[in-house]
DNA sequence: TCATTAAATTGTT
DNA sequence: AACAATTTAATGA
């Protein structure tokens, strides 16, 4: 009982709720580990939860034929995801995985619908989380081929850290530059150059597996 | 815990 | 795309 309502205390969409909200919030959510490695959700399979990142990181990503993984978004600590699925009542369309150990915030459809009809401060989350993403969205379009592939590098990488849909992401993140680069639509010596390029400019710091970021205002600004 | 080996990731051509 | 170098993870004594 003390968990649950600390997973919602920690939840930032449920700051703003008030009193009887927050009492509906506690008793639906629960609280699920993965190791790393492990699928939290296959493509296809149907999970009724709205799902927020505590600890670790959620990669979303989709096989394609030729059986190379795409790699759509990291969902860092904070992060909720999910609500799409949930609303339409769908299957996922993507698999979901856990890259580090991961501990989960899972709401139950049931309390994400209540919340969804009742609470105003609720859906103001929903909206502005929606409307990030779309912005991420429609940005993606617009710079496919209006920027050099080190800037699409770099802004790719500063997603991972939008501070809307990530509030509590720290400054790195474990991702492989072959990930990297699929989702940044380029090949991998691209990466590893723009990377090494960035790192020059004091940006950020590559590790083996892992990217340390310093500065994400210019990363999500960069070549503009 | 440490050494050996396998696997994954990076760096370069 | 292929290769070599490097780092991590896994194994077993």
């Amino acid at each position: 009982m003390n968990t649950r309502s600390d997973l919602v205390r920690a939840a930032i969409w449920a700051a703003e709720l008030v009193g009887d909200e927050i009492e509906r919030a506690s008793r639906g959510i629960s609280e699920k580990t993965f190791a790393k490695g492990s699928y939290v959700c296959h493509r296809g399979d149907r999970l009724d939860y709205w799902t927020g990142v505590v600890t670790g990181l959620v990669k979303i990503s989709a096989i394609s034929r030729d059986g190379k993984a795409m790699t759509f978004a990291g969902v860092g600590p904070g992060g909720w995801f999910g609500e799409g699925s949930v609303l339409k009542d769908e299957p996922r369309k993507y698999d979901l995985v856990a890259i580090r150990d991961t501990r989960l915030a899972m709401l139950n459809k049931a309390t994400f619908f209540w919340l969804y009809e009742n609470s105003a401060a609720f859906n103001r989350f929903l909206v502005r989380q929606l409307n990030e993403r779309l912005g991420q969205f429609i940005a993606t379009t617009e710079y496919d081929r209006i920027l050099d592939p080190k800037a699409r590098v770099a802004r790719n990488l500063s997603w991972f850290f939008n501070p809307v849909l990530y509030p509590d992401m720290r400054d790195h993140i474990e991702i492989t530059q072959d990930e990297l680069a699929l989702l940044a639509g380029v090949s991998r010596q691209v990466v590893n150059r723009s990377l090494r390029a960035l790192e020059e400019e004091g940006l950020l710091r590559v590790e083996h597996g892992r990217i340390n970021v310093f500065g994400v205002e210019r990363l999500a600004n960069y070549g503009a």
